[in-house]
DNA sequence: TACATAGTTTGACAATATTCGAATTGTAAT
DNA sequence: ATTACAATTCGAATATTGTCAAACTATGTA
């Protein structure tokens, strides 16, 4: 339970904090009461379409999602898998906790 | 308890993506087991030498974590007090128990 | 093998963000 | 009223980010 430093934590919200990007993460942990709703298995480019955006630009979000540890990605096939890391969310969650606390 | 929208979650975590602002919160928070601790009420440029950085910039800071409604300020005589608005902190933890529970 | 399609890298450009110094405003005390 | 000090606004410099088109690599199939 190595308390997540304030460096990293900067990170994790860096990589959340743009609109695309949070909504493209909320959509891969299948969080169905919100507006963008596609499934954590599809392709980049149908993902691309549905956000009016090029296949490069959510190549490069997904990585930044990856590098932050949120998500996982695998290579199936031709298209691409992703899925929410839970020991980041987690993570995430007991500083929030530290703060009401406070 | 209307659900955060995307839009404005994404507000909240670029208010905190940014590592001087994000210590600056914590800061703000009393998170004592953490580098940054200041006291919750103290002066702007206090807290710029801590951060060595200047008043502007810390002015500027705490005025992007008011605009996402993540802290309150007051200004005390010559100085200003400034406090953790808990109601946002609970918001953001529903979203994450959403996205722990997918 | 060659083709079609999915994803990725590269390079460029526009838009935003971070930071500062200088000038300004607010507040309290002398 | 003047001084002293705290905060804020303004304008500009620099760094970072978001985005795309073009070129490239990977994978499955005819």
């Amino acid at each position: 339970m190595t308390t997540l430093d304030t460096k990293r934590l900067a990170k994790i919200m860096k990589a959340l904090s743009n609109e695309h990007r949070l909504a493209l993460y909320l959509g891969i942990a299948g969080n169905k009461d919100r507006d963008s709703d596609f499934e954590a298995e599809c392709s980049v480019r149908q993902v691309a379409k549905a956000f009016t955006l090029t296949a490069p630009t959510i190549c490069h979000h997904l990585k930044e999602l990856v590098n932050a540890d949120l998500i996982v990605t695998e290579k199936r096939g031709k298209y691409l898998v992703a899925r929410v890391n839970q020991a980041t969310v987690v993570e995430v969650e007991q500083v929030l906790v530290a703060v009401k606390r406070a």
